[in-house]
DNA sequence: TTTAATCAGGACTAGAATAGTCCCCAATTG
DNA sequence: CAATTGGGGACTATTCTAGTCCTGATTAAA
């Protein structure tokens, strides 16, 4: 299965929390009980978003989180990147590295083109979509990164 | 990062490495030369291809492996799927799984749209793709799936 | 002013997953 | 029969992740 860490998956869970009423204030211990996550785990994870300036924190009493942004704002691939780092499949599609393989080094362009395909499927969703109901059918066509292949 | 395991990275260094020279028979020993690895990893790597169908073996001396289909109709995604099981970012886009958080089923509908497109920009390319230089420009439309969230 | 609530930051631990190695058996060739 | 090569699986060590906890800073309310 390719992977997405367990952290990341709370995150976008935690996101969505936030994203169903963007004007109130969360504290971590309300988002705990309401998402079914244990409080430290949730804790960490908050201020990882916040870090990333996902998420605007108010301290004090009463104080909690709340979306930096409109939820059609944010993306799920800025959530996963806030936890993850930079999207990418393969270390190699990132920077200039240390790809030793006598053979693979043909490949890179190709995993480029293939880590940008799935970027922009992550960037074409926001969180306001996330908290959407699902649609009943999915229209989604690839071809073009078929042709830009050829 | 959205991680790929290091191993299923091999594969498909392997896989394209075989997609070169697709009548070719590539003994183990040869492969992991060519590609820089250490041999008792990629005769791990080719067990699994071998038994996910993507490539032949051949016993006996002199024997060896070759893809077992054409480079074109091999694609990364079933390399990926070959090491990793089945394609999908969370637990829960795979089966009716034990999602236990009150908050997040109601997202799973859109996993399952983001996976799908993950899926289909895997699909779209094969190994065949995946040897040719890699294109200048890299034209890719996922407007559809914006769409199909509203 | 004091107290309580809440976030900030980081250290720490245990467990799991991964990567990598090795061994013995089966099959084929010559 | 002997040499070569894949088949299958067991095993280990290391890395990574998840999860917990502690201490300090900030704010609000009593």
């Amino acid at each position: 299965m390719l992977r997405l860490s367990k952290l990341t998956d709370y995150a976008i869970v935690i996101a969505c929390h936030c994203a169903r009423n963007p004007q109130a204030l969360h504290n971590a211990a309300e988002i705990s009980s309401s998402v079914g996550i244990a409080l430290p785990t949730v804790q960490k994870v908050l201020k990882r978003l916040t870090q990333a300036g996902i998420l605007r924190s108010e301290r004090g009493a009463h104080g909690g989180y709340l979306l930096a942004a409109a939820p059609h704002q944010v993306s799920v691939a800025r959530v996963i990147a806030a936890l993850e780092g930079p999207i990418g499949l393969t270390e190699c599609s990132l920077a200039e590295s240390q790809c030793r393989q006598a053979d693979g080094c043909d490949i890179r362009g190709n995993w480029t083109l293939i880590n940008r395909a799935i970027q922009a499927a992550l960037e074409a969703v926001s969180l306001a979509d996330m908290v959407k109901p699902a649609p009943r059918e999915i229209p989604i066509s690839l071809g073009a990164l078929h042709a830009g292949l050829r």
